[in-house]
DNA sequence: CCTGGCACTCCGAGCGGGTGAGTGCCAGGC
DNA sequence: GCCTGGCACTCACCCGCTCGGAGTGCCAGG
């Protein structure tokens, strides 16, 4: 039907300007801004039904009306083109993410490249430890009976434990307990690496039995779990300059940000392949994360996923400008990762 | 002399009473709320001289009087005297600590800790590489010609780096490798492992010289250069807490504490054997730290010094608790390390 | 079904007076 | 010589008010 048809126009109308101007938009300013081939009188039916059915709202009588949550899922869903990046973009992509020397650098290079392009906040996922396998691990002693228990990943992950064994280790033992695990671990899944613990005791010289219980069970506890994933954050100071735009104030958000855990829930959410996922307002299960929306995307290398990032800004955001970015910048950092 | 005294009380009286009230104080209020002996008038001639010498001012006429940068420092150096913790205090702080695993999650719970104990954003140095030594170094060969170097120092800290060799690496010359970097590095201090490198040079069989060159430069490149060291921020929240109490808006300080250079200089530079170091407002020397104070303090273990930790936060705030939290702090902070 | 016209609502800016906190100054007292 | 009470003065702030403007909803006519 034309109407429906038109009726959507206007919503798009609508979020573009409201995204644009920060005002909330009248049925003159629609009419004078785009060509919609109808009157101001017109337009302010239509968005009467729109308002009715629950996509916009209006602050008050006698404002412009202003998109709701509701109102940017359609939005996001039926109303956006993604809008390519720009080449001018692109450049700064890669230019930014060249280079890098290691994982963390990469990480934080990339975070520090999405907020910049986005004017968001970014966030960056390590890659998850559990879809990751082991390439290396190295013991080194600490004092008498303390092992520091270094793992590397096949994505180029370091994470260090610290062991207390019960008792004290021999210079020696400590060669044939790296050499022991190694065989065992290597080029084990992490998610498989609790498994392999059973049969790696049978094999064991009796002696090493004890040490090979503690360093295993420290490795399976400690990087099997989830808890252990990490998360990189930049851009925070973006979240000022639209600090009006978060109900109360920024602290909740700001807390949350800081709060790992819940970020990493939302953001490793995104494991349905390779699409940019997107989560408005009230959609965000996490009562600080209200306010805001969150553009995610799982990034890899070639098929095989490693990790999520995303950004977090107002729900007034542009969101065809950030889905395009969060989803170009996980394609280049797969591609890097899958080079190292 | 006696009236000199009493100009003093005030000051101290004036810094305590709009640290706690946030409004700026009049003379009535405060011949009310302390024991100075003396009336509203008298207070007023000594409030209208310590104006006059530029250690408080009055936001407007016929408003309470506000110390200045220069009120606070004189605060912080005649009459403040350290608050000691409370019981609750000392406890949250060993409580918080205790049972950290490793060098990261003792960080980590140190800033939290921080944040939580003074209302303030906790910013804590990882232990300087330069000051380290070096423990154990591992290869990992990534590719044919690539090498993953990770540097494992005697404070606990991991650090990772990619080496990109000319040639592809032989599987026994990478152990070869490992065994002659360990033997001619390991317990020296990274400060002077550039010195090392030449003697390394010479006696390193010919076949490996190329290998040996590019690694020890990278190890020398990125480890001992000061761009290396890190830091841990924690409790921005609570900057969105007293936003009003920061020039315009909290943008430029979010950047800086992102941009953790400019913080890391502030940081790094508590050398001064363990007295806590309080750099107010004006003194700072990065603009987007104007209006802001930044209590540091250098944590060690044994005479040995590790590090800067510290609090960022409004020039209003409690001196005296912030400077006490921050000592006990980086006491314990050092012991633990000590002890691993 | 679209359009122009019209009355209506309500936010926000601007104005003016009253209030109160706080000051500076002065003359008198210990 | 210093402290004190008294007093006039100055503003920031709050309150209520008005007014303009933007935007709407509705209606009758094309």
């Amino acid at each position: 039907m034309a109407h429906d048809e038109r009726r959507l126009q206007v919503l798009r109308a609508i979020v573009q300007d409201y995204v644009s101007t920060n005002d909330p938009v009248g049925s003159k300013a629609l009419a004078e801004r785009h060509d919609l081939g109808v009157s101001p009188a017109t337009i302010r039916n239509d968005m009467a039904v729109l308002e009715e059915q629950g996509y916009i709202t209006q602050p008050h009588t006698s404002a412009g009306r202003v998109p709701t949550d509701k109102g940017y899922r359609l939005f996001v869903d039926r109303l956006s083109a993604v809008k390519p990046l720009s080449v001018a973009e692109r450049r700064a992509i890669e230019k930014f993410l060249d280079g890098a020397l290691d994982l963390h650098d990469v990480l934080s290079r990339t975070v520090r490249l999405l907020a910049q392009l986005t004017h968001q906040v970014a966030v960056v996922q390590y890659p998850t430890l559990s879809r990751s396998a082991v390439r290396h691990l190295e013991l080194v002693q600490v004092a008498g009976s303390r092992l520091l228990v270094v793992l590397i990943t096949d994505t180029g992950r370091v994470e260090q434990r610290l062991v207390e064994c019960a008792v004290d280790v021999e210079r020696d033992d400590v060669a044939d307990l790296r050499a022991l695990l190694n065989s065992a671990f290597a080029g084990a899944k992490l998610a498989d690496a609790g498994s392999k613990v059973p049969e790696l005791l049978d094999t064991a010289p009796p002696h090493l039995r004890p040490l090979v219980a503690a360093v295993s069970a420290a490795l399976v506890e400690t990087l099997v779990e989830p808890g252990e994933d990490r998360l990189v954050v930049g851009g925070t100071a973006n979240l000022a300059r639209e600090a009006m735009h978060f109900p109360g104030s920024l602290r909740p958000l700001l807390e949350a940000l800081e709060e790992q855990v819940v970020v990493l829930r939302l953001i490793s959410e995104v494991d349905t392949g390779g699409a940019v996922l997107v989560r408005i307002g009230e959609e965000n299960a996490h009562e600080a994360l209200t306010g805001a929306s969150v553009v995610s995307v799982g990034y890899g290398s070639g098929t095989r996923a490693l990790g999520g990032l995303g950004i977090v800004g107002p729900t007034r955001m542009d969101y065809p400008m950030n889905m395009a970015a969060v989803r170009a910048v996980a394609r280049y950092v797969g591609q890097i990762l899958a080079e190292s």
